[in-house]
DNA sequence: AAATCATATGAAAATTTTTAGAAGAATTCA
DNA sequence: TGAATTCTTCTAAAAATTTTCATATGATTT
């Protein structure tokens, strides 16, 4: 899960995107106003921690804002203690919810798997594949009990391949999603085939991965 | 899918193409009213997408005359972000969809997917022809439960011939779809024979495929 | 019915793509 | 810092696909 947290003091983004990334939220920080409006408007986020109270911004117009240019992300606002607190909710912001300061990081988390569950049908964390318990949020893998252990672009390439069942997907886009940013023209490496051929080889040691197929000339996919 | 793009900035308009390609829309583009609206007369467009700041057309004209030839396209306008924005929304075009500039790419897919749904009836991954269901996305072609396997060439032909369903496509026309490139005025080769041939072949070990025709001094023409 | 033209076919040749092993870089961790 | 792990590049071999080519088949014209 992607998320933006929009929030100045820097300290505090900081300290939520650790905590967030130990629960498996991959967070960008936007310090400002203008910063958030960009990256809102360049990436496609699931979650948007707003801090309702930035110097450069009004913060109710960064909403409505973002909410146009991406229908589909959560919205958590977090506010002040008391304030604006009445006021804001009387607005019908379609916020998914709302947070006041000072608050506990394990709230936050519950808070965002449950609309996690609620928004994108993520029901829980655990994905099967063939014999395999997919643990998104813990990046763990499990065969019969036994854990198979993955190295991080083990594992990324496949969650997202997980992630993206049925849908044949292509060594550039497999590349871009693990490394982030765009491809240079001139892309040629084939570390994207090495890093599949060591995940099969740990996968096949604990059962059969007849679902992990290689589409010849387009790149891989998973058969649920 | 067919879509037509009408977009004067050139490189935003190619930046679509290429990610709606991605997502096996097939899009066609158009720099200015006078092209969009040549390219309406002629072909029948699943989407179009208009950007409304054309210079040498009132946008607004281009959506009525298309709406009168083809009434069946799923309009999307594109508005640079405020300005014209609520007069747009206040005149009955009966667009499916608006989306204020800058936007993201993926919003943008996700929305056409839900028109797709929406007003076709259809994933947009799935399209059935004959006995056999021939899954976009996953690049996989089932008759009767049954995987029917291709190669790369022989799904790219065969999915072109989909997407084109009941236009008979030329020989050169395949080829220059499927390998990208231009052609050589000394076009010679029967490769694209071959392919159908083999296409066929496998096709035909599974069901029936009178739908699939050749016509002769032409090309080749799937029937719905 | 013969001649001509376009398409279909089978098989070999050429090319592309994938797999796999190993080794050098880079990173992480103690 | 050094050791261990992980990431990336490089290579060659193997596998599969693409393309060519020669020939057969079938349709169209005269």
């Amino acid at each position: 899960m992607n998320v933006l947290i929009i929030e100045d003091e820097k300290s505090l983004a900081r300290e939520i995107q650790t905590y967030l990334a130990r629960e498996h939220y991959l967070c960008e920080l936007a310090f400002t106003g203008r910063d958030a409006s960009e990256k809102i408007a360049v990436n496609l986020y699931d979650f948007i921690l707003l801090d309702l109270g930035l110097p450069d911004y009004e913060g109710l117009d960064l909403i409505t804002e973002a909410k146009k240019i991406n229908h589909q992300a959560a919205f958590i606002i977090i506010t002040a203690r008391g304030a604006v607190e009445d006021k804001i909710k009387g607005l019908d912001l379609g916020a998914d919810d709302y947070l006041a300061k000072p608050f506990a990081l394990p709230e936050l988390v519950s808070r965002m798997n449950a609309i996690a569950r609620r928004k994108f049908g993520v029901s829980t964390n655990i994905v099967e594949i063939g014999d395999f318990q997919v643990n998104i949020h813990a990046r763990k893998v499990l065969c019969r009990e036994k854990e198979v252990v993955l190295t991080k672009k083990e594992f990324d390439l496949f969650q997202y391949l997980i992630l993206n069942k049925d849908k044949v997907l292509a060594r550039t886009q497999l590349h871009e999603h693990i490394w982030g940013n765009e491809l240079d023209d001139s892309y040629d490496s084939n570390f994207i085939d090495v890093h599949m051929k060591n995940l099969r080889k740990k996968l096949i040691g604990h059962a059969p991965v007849h679902w992990l197929e290689t589409v010849r000339g387009v790149g891989y996919r998973i058969n649920s």
